[in-house]
DNA sequence: GCATAATACCTTGAACAAAAAGGTATGCAA
DNA sequence: TTGCATACCTTTTTGTTCAAGGTATTATGC
């Protein structure tokens, strides 16, 4: 059973999606995104370093994120920003995510035969 | 890109709240339940059967599901129905989605502070 | 009569995302 | 000078899920 660490592993593919989601309005660096993504959701979910970077860094790779470094009071921060790639798949990852919501919210609702929202 | 054999991998957990969901309603066997979800879904997810059978499987070891043998046709089915465990279970995990979909909506909507649905 | 598909159960293997944990380095406060 | 917060990053482990296979019975097509 064990305590609740971070979260109870109830979702996939949601970090990029909020990741994604917040770079859209601003440029942020990993550890910035970390605090944000808990910000964000009141501290219902939390992505710990471990997942952030990682996603980050696959998201450049794929280039729908463009990073620069930026010394801010002798320190080097890693800004991210959001390309058009990018915005394409935040996009394609937002209609996912709506439709994966809607079929398990007709389920749960037992609707037979609601209309999925298109 | 590869054509979307099942799903795109894209929630977790999932499969668990559906399958009790399901079962609320009426009592079923692995193999119905397949397509039950297929069918719910729209075909927006669907659960092969090696995922639902471990699930079923795990569930009634948790006390969560009982199961019966059924004589059907000269076939043995084996029927499931939730216990009042189940019905528990179901209800956090229900809690649990909501919350999740509530904080990742409102990240998506650029919420600054709505508050989430207590 | 025979092959094939559909029903119905099940398990094992591999893939993969995410969590946990660790590792480096700087600046600031006590 | 010890410790904490910032800021980056990687490696290892975990756990779900997927794909694929394996058995057996009944119905269907030819």
């Amino acid at each position: 059973m064990a305590a609740k660490s971070t979260n109870p592993h109830f979702m996939n593919g949601v970090p990029e999606l909020l990741i994604l989601r917040l770079l859209k309005d601003r440029e942020m660096y990993g550890y910035e995104l970390v605090q944000a993504i808990r910000a964000a959701t009141r501290d219902e979910i939390t992505l710990g370093e471990g997942v952030v970077y990682p996603v980050l860094h696959a998201l450049e790779k794929d280039g729908a994120l463009k990073s620069r470094r930026k010394a801010v009071a002798g320190r080097t921060r890693v800004y991210y920003t959001v390309t058009a790639a990018g915005l394409k798949r935040l996009g394609a990852l937002i209609g996912t995510w709506a439709k994966l919501n809607d079929a398990i919210a007709s389920t749960l609702n037992g609707d037979a035969h609601a209309p999925l929202a298109v």
